[in-house]
RNA sequence: GCCGCAGUAGCUUAGUUGGAUAGAGCGUACGACUGUUAAUCGUAAGGUCAUCGGUUCGAAUCCGCUCUGCGGCGCCA
């Protein structure tokens, strides 16, 4: 089917001037007189000025033309033309015009606070700044998908309803399920690990759920979560594979989102710069040192890193960095021991976690998985859970179980980072919060 | 769970040692204007100062409850 209009981006060029052409958008601002009239129309793919008088319109169409209020639909038809005093330095002649439906008063004007525009979400949606924020996110996570597909990977969709816990029962939505008691997964690693005995290399990108009553601007109660799982693979090896794949994420975005990068003002020359460094991977323990020697905090060895002491850590790194082997204690049941860490002072775990330059912190989190079924259980009855409630993950570990890692990647979280986002509730169309589940 | 902040026209707000008819900008309506850049100029409409209760001769202003939202900690991605 060709579509007899166009887009503006595609008139928005040397090779169109003087051509006729038709356009359907929104009128995004309004300015004139009574003789001559201003529109920018948008559309999904930018904006454009279109300039109309009142002796080549007609009465008719220039009064309607001007009594168009903010975000009325319309179709124009006109001439382009390059100007100097046109923003995108080209400009349609109107020549035709037609209203497909007039709008109201657009509430949303020159003055807004943060809660009216969250309030408005499903109108302020269509602002350039969430506009070029979501189709960074299609880029996002479209480049997740290429990344684990041209590595072999499978996609693995898990249940969204689930029966356990896995990151600690306080955290989960509960939901009435036929009169039983269901909760919204926080996690796929359950079934990640279950399908990983039949794919090897799996990956997913879907939606997670946490009660956490946590009301930063870091923290949602929905959102999506990019996961991979490997059989065969340590811990090690995949932390390799999220540096590759956070890469791969960057320049992409880099390379098709520029105008969008330009909208938000990110600095895209420090993007580009991530793409060149080694990504640094240190212990927990050498994380302890360098905050005590360089940052003057003392932490206990064995309490887990918090926000301050991340925070603290980045400033002397100016790319991810990745921490690994954390205490054992402070970590998941399916976390296993390392034995062989040299410089710690009491046991650690086969784990890590990718902390974001510029107070963003943990973008990704991860592990190799406890394979020993005895360990498992001891871990679970010492996290007050009982291993009778896993019977089926045990079974995995029954019939030829193997090595296997994975790790989950926040994509609010690294999204608010590369568009380097106040708040993390604007990565996501329509944020759900502690407070605010409407629109 | 702990700590803190905010609520005045559709929007953004001014206004507290308690004493106005609650003031403005944007938006809207009407009018002027043939090159505007979230134009400019004029006129007008638009408010039970979040709710309930208390103190007082008198409350937007002081006190308390409630509601709504926001942020920080903890926890996490």
């Amino acid at each position: 089917m060709v579509r007899e209009w166009k887009q503006i981006a595609d008139v928005l060029r040397e090779d169109c001037e003087g051509s006729q052409v038709e356009l359907r958008g929104w009128i995004y601002r309004t300015r004139g007189s009574n003789k001559m009239l201003f529109l920018v129309l948008r559309d999904s793919s930018g904006i454009i000025q279109c300039v109309g008088s009142r002796n080549d319109l007609g009465d008719g169409v220039f009064d309607l033309a001007r009594s168009l209020m903010v975000e009325s639909s319309v179709i124009v038809k006109g001439r382009i033309s390059p100007d100097s005093r046109a923003p995108g330095g080209f400009e349609v002649q109107v020549n035709g015009m037609e209203v497909v439906s007039p709008a109201e008063p657009f509430p949303i004007t020159k003055d807004q606070s943060e809660e009216y525009l969250r309030d408005m979400r499903h109108l302020w949606i269509r602002s350039r700044k969430l506009t070029s924020i979501m189709r960074i996110r299609s880029t996002l996570t479209g480049a997740i998908h290429d990344f684990f597909r041209g590595m072999g990977f499978h996609e693995f969709t898990p249940p969204i309803f689930t029966p356990n816990s896995c990151e600690g029962g306080s955290t989960l939505f509960e939901v009435n399920y036929y009169d039983r008691k269901i909760y919204l997964t926080q996690s796929w690693q359950l079934y990640a690990e279950a399908a990983v005995f039949a794919l090897e290399r799996i990956y997913d990108v879907s939606p997670t759920f946490r009660a956490e009553r946590s009301k930063t601007s870091r923290h949602l109660s929905e959102f999506w979560m990019a996961e991979m799982e490997s059989a065969w693979m340590t811990y090690m090896e995949v932390i390799e594979i999220a540096q590759e794949e956070i890469k791969f994420i960057i320049g992409r975005i880099l390379e098709r989102n520029p105008k969008d990068l330009e909208i938000l003002d990110v600095d895209q020359e420090r993007l580009r710069s991530y793409l060149e460094k080694d990504w640094s991977v240190i212990t927990y323990t050498e994380a302890l040192d360098i905050l005590k020697d360089k940052g003057g905090m003392e932490i206990e060895w064995g309490k887990d890193l918090r926000t301050i002491e991340e925070d603290r850590l980045m400033e002397f790194f100016d790319a991810p960095l990745t921490v690994i082997q954390y205490p054992k204690e402070a970590m998941a049941f399916y976390k296993p021991l390392e034995g062989q860490a040299v410089d710690a002072p009491g046991p650690v775990a086969k784990c890590f976690d990718m902390l974001a330059p510029n107070g963003y912190g943990e973008i990704v989190g991860g592990s190799e998985r406890e394979t020993d079924i005895e360990a498992l259980m001891g871990s679970l009855r010492k996290e007050g859970e009982d291993p009778k409630n896993y019977e089926w993950y045990m079974d995995l570990r029954r019939y030829g179980s193997v090595p296997h890692s994975g790790y989950g990647l926040g994509v609010e979280r690294l999204l608010a980072w590369i568009c380097a986002l106040d708040n993390i509730k604007d990565a996501i169309p329509f944020p759900r919060t502690l407070k605010r589940t409407n629109p």
